[in-house]
DNA sequence: ACCTGAACACCGTTCAAGT
DNA sequence: ACCTGAACACCGTTCAAGT
């Protein structure tokens, strides 16, 4: 069965990229496979790696999308919210994100790259736009001559991570089995205390 | 080739965690299979087995191993220092540690459980015991009245969930690759912040 | 009772051969 | 140029058969 051109490059990689978050979807990343993505396209196992280096990319690729909605859904939030709740905010969508994709998450926090490979600058990009929309949401917080500072980045960089320790942790159940409910006050906690901290920090200089 | 009872049961159990634990630390989880530990201890692959229920059982057993290793140090530490750093302490051993065995940490990130699955009680309570220990590092920080209250509860597994976050963010280069240094301070920059953030809630009361 | 090893149903990846 | 599909070197897991 050849079919030349059918679909061009571009359009094959995107099919490619989408069938696999499917089967992700549906029957979960322990499902996936390379030879799973082309019986469902209909092509050889073979031509993923015309399009591909290896599954570990295209995986990649798939939590890029994944990165991608998580942005927009900040993105959105942050326009419609008054600066001083933005971060509380973000992090709640945040949560929520993760429940509702909890096996597209569960790709990002569980996938890692083959050794001594490195992450591409089209992912890292993806992981930058999401941290500087938290600067953005903590530069309230932080005193006017330190908009753009060190300790900026390094305040986004630890919601960022906290948000992630909490919701994988919660989402595998490795945070020791308190209810749903205890698990989502976890994120307000987090951040009403960390918030709480900056403006100590502000107020002590 | 056959042998009866050259090991005991349990000390063929704990020769087979022993020997996927060298594996990951030596070659990498992704090197790990129970074909490989079975060829290096010299059994057949069957006999993993009889052990185990399956692969997954026995790489929570090496986590297991790690998490009580982690412990250990944590215990240590806590006997030696004053009460109002031994949170600050705590943090750094946490990194250090996750920095020196980057193979096991990386196991206990990127390992879950099949679907349809739960943690073993034998896990949870590891987890609970090192929730535990931050718990009493946080009793300084909070007021009398709170030492044995949900919001201390809340506040150990916060801190837990931050510090595994930029660890495993960290180790996976996925927090967009500032140097080595960077990374160490996000623990101390975190601690200090979320620190000062209850010390502000607890003036404030 | 304990262990084997062949068998089953899969993998990721490559690459000569086909159109 | 694009795609196939057989081939290679692996997997996890089971279970009849051996001692």
């Amino acid at each position: 069965m050849v079919r030349r051109s059918i679909h061009s490059p571009e359009q094959l990689r995107e099919l490619v990229i989408q069938s696999a978050r499917e089967i992700i979807v549906k029957e979960g990343l322990s499902r996936l496979s390379a030879r799973e993505i082309a019986r469902k396209i209909g092509y050889s196992p073979g031509t993923l790696y015309n399009l591909f280096d290896n599954l570990d990319e295209l995986l990649l690729q798939v939590q890029a999308r994944t990165l991608d909605a998580l942005d927009q859904r900040l993105s959105e939030l942050q326009k419609y919210s008054p600066e001083a709740d933005q971060l509380s905010l973000m992090a709640r969508e945040y949560g929520r994100f993760c429940r509702e994709h909890p096996q597209l998450w569960n790709l990002i926090t569980q996938h890692d790259l083959p050794p001594a490979s490195t992450i591409p600058p089209w992912y890292s990009e993806r992981i930058e736009r999401l941290l500087q929309r938290i600067e953005v949401a903590l530069v309230p917080h932080f005193p006017p001559s330190q908009s753009n500072s060190e300790s900026l980045k390094r305040s986004a960089r630890a919601v960022w991570a906290g948000l992630y320790g909490i919701t994988s942790l919660s989402a595998s159940g490795k945070l020791s089995g308190y209810g749903d409910h205890f698990n989502e006050t976890l994120v307000d906690d987090f951040i009403n205390t960390y918030l709480a901290g900056l403006s100590a920090k502000l107020k002590g200089h």
